[in-house]
DNA sequence: GCCTGTGAAGCTATTCACAGCT
DNA sequence: AGCTGTGAATAGCTTCACAGGC
C-alpha cells in the first residue's frame, strides 16, 4: 500500500484522467483506464484502493471525482515548491515543461554557477547563484530538489539541498547520490535507461527472427 | 534472470567500475560495489550471476575483467545505433551527453520538424528532417529510438520509428506509447517522477517530525 | 450482464544464511 | 577470518476469480 510503484501509476492515471476530462468524458471503466495506461484492469482497481475506492458498478468511475481523490493523496493542501539546480539544456527543458503546469507543485527557484544565467527570470522562475542555494531553499521552505548538474558536482549539490531542508531528490546526474536514509531519491538515469532499451531491443529482435524461422 | 531491474543495475555497476578503474583499483568486493550503488551486497552477487560469476574469495572481483564480462552481456559485438527525435532543449542535452561516450551505442541520427535545425551536425550527429525518419532509420539499421518530442507528436513518431525497424524506445514525452508487444518501451516520465519525489519527501518529513515528538 | 472491490493465489525480486574456498 | 556463489526463505507485487451491486 502506497508503494513507489503504486504512487507512480496514480500520477500516470491522473494525467490520463485530465485528458479524458478535456474530452468531456464523465465516466471511465477500469479496463479503459488500464488500456490507456498499458496496465491490467485488476492493477488499476488495486491501485485505486489506495485512494479509497469510489467506482460504481455499470458506469465505472466518475472522472472528475477520481482526479480529486488522487489529488488528495498526491498533493499537499498548500502548494509545495521545488528547487532546480543546474540551468543547462536539461534544466531549461524542465523549467519550461513544469512552468505553470501543476498549481500544487512548481519549481520556485533555480540555481547555477554561471553568472550570466543568474538573477534572471526564466519561464517564470527566478535564478540564483549556487552560493545562495542552502539559504534560499530554507527560506522558501522547499522540500523537493531537482539535480541537473554534471556528475562531478551532484553529490555536493545534493548535500547542500538536504542541509537546506529538502527531503526528496530527483536526480538526473549520471551518478548515485549518497544521502541520509530519510531522504527519498528518484534517479533518472539516462545511460542506464538507454542501455536497457538497447538490451531489450536486441532481445525482441532475436525473438522476432526466431519466430520467422519456425 | 536478465530481468529489467537486473540489466539496469548491471549498467550502473559498470559505470561505477569504470570510475574504480580510473582510480587504479584492481579488485573490488561485493559489499564495496554495493555501497557505491546503494544496494545490498547480496544483490550485487546475485546480479553478477547473470554475467557468469567470476569473483575470487579474499580479493573479490577483478575490476577490468568484470567490466568486460558485463560488456559481453550488455553490448553488441558490432556498434549499435540509436535515433533521436526532437532536438529541443532536452534532445540537445541528450546529444551532448551521449556524444562520444559509449563506443558501442551512439546516437547516429537526429530528427526535427524545424527546418532551421535540420541538415546541420550537432555534437557529431547529423540532423535530418522528420519526413526522412522512417527511411533513414531503416537504411542505417537503427534499433533504438529516443523520443523527445511534445506529447501530441509522440505516438506518431513512435509508430514511424517502429515501422523503420526500431525495437526499443526511450520515451521522454509525458504520454504512454501504444506499440506492438514486441517493442520494448522505457518511460522517462518526469511528471510522474517529480510527483513521486514530492509525495515521499512529504512522507519522510512527517516521519521525521513524528520522531522528534517521541 | 457487466461492472467494482477484494481475499487468495501466483509470481517475481530480494535477502538470508551457509557451504566452499583461499 | 572473510570472501564468493547459491539454495532456501521471505517479502513485495500482480493477477485471478468471484461475491456483491446496479
Amino acid at each position: 500500500m502506497h508503494s513507489q510503484r503504486n504512487i507512480g501509476r496514480l500520477s500516470v492515471y491522473r494525467r490520463l484522467l485530465y485528458g479524458l476530462l478535456e474530452a468531456r468524458t464523465e465516466y471511465v471503466h477500469s479496463h479503459t483506464l488500464a488500456s490507456l495506461a498499458e496496465v491490467t484492469a485488476a492493477q488499476v482497481r488495486r491501485d485505486l484502493m489506495a485512494v479509497g475506492c469510489c467506482g460504481t458498478p455499470r458506469r465505472g468511475y466518475a472522472v472528475s471525482f477520481l482526479i480529486e481523490s488522487i489529488g488528495e493523496l498526491l498533493d499537499t493542501p498548500e502548494p509545495q515548491g521545488a528547487a532546480l539546480v543546474g540551468i543547462g539544456n536539461l534544466g531549461s527543458a524542465l523549467l519550461a515543461y513544469f512552468s505553470g503546469r501543476r498549481p500544487k507543485l512548481a519549481i520556485m527557484a533555480a540555481f547555477d554557477i554561471d553568472p550570466a544565467k543568474v538573477n534572471r527570470v526564466m519561464h517564470g522562475c527566478r535564478c540564483y547563484p549556487v552560493e545562495k542555494l542552502e539559504n534560499t531553499v530554507r527560506k522558501k521552505d522547499l522540500r523537493v530538489g531537482i539535480v541537473t548538474v554534471p556528475a562531478s558536482e551532484a553529490q555536493g549539490i545534493a548535500e547542500a539541498l538536504v542541509r537546506g531542508g529538502v527531503r526528496g531528490l530527483l536526480n538526473f546526474a549520471p551518478t548515485r547520490l549518497h544521502v541520509a536514509r530519510d531522504v527519498f531519491v528518484e534517479d533518472m538515469d539516462m545511460t542506464m535507461s538507454l542501455e536497457k532499451a538497447a538490451f531489450f531491443a536486441r532481445r525482441e529482435d532475436r525473438k522476432r527472427k526466431a519466430r520467422r524461422v519456425s
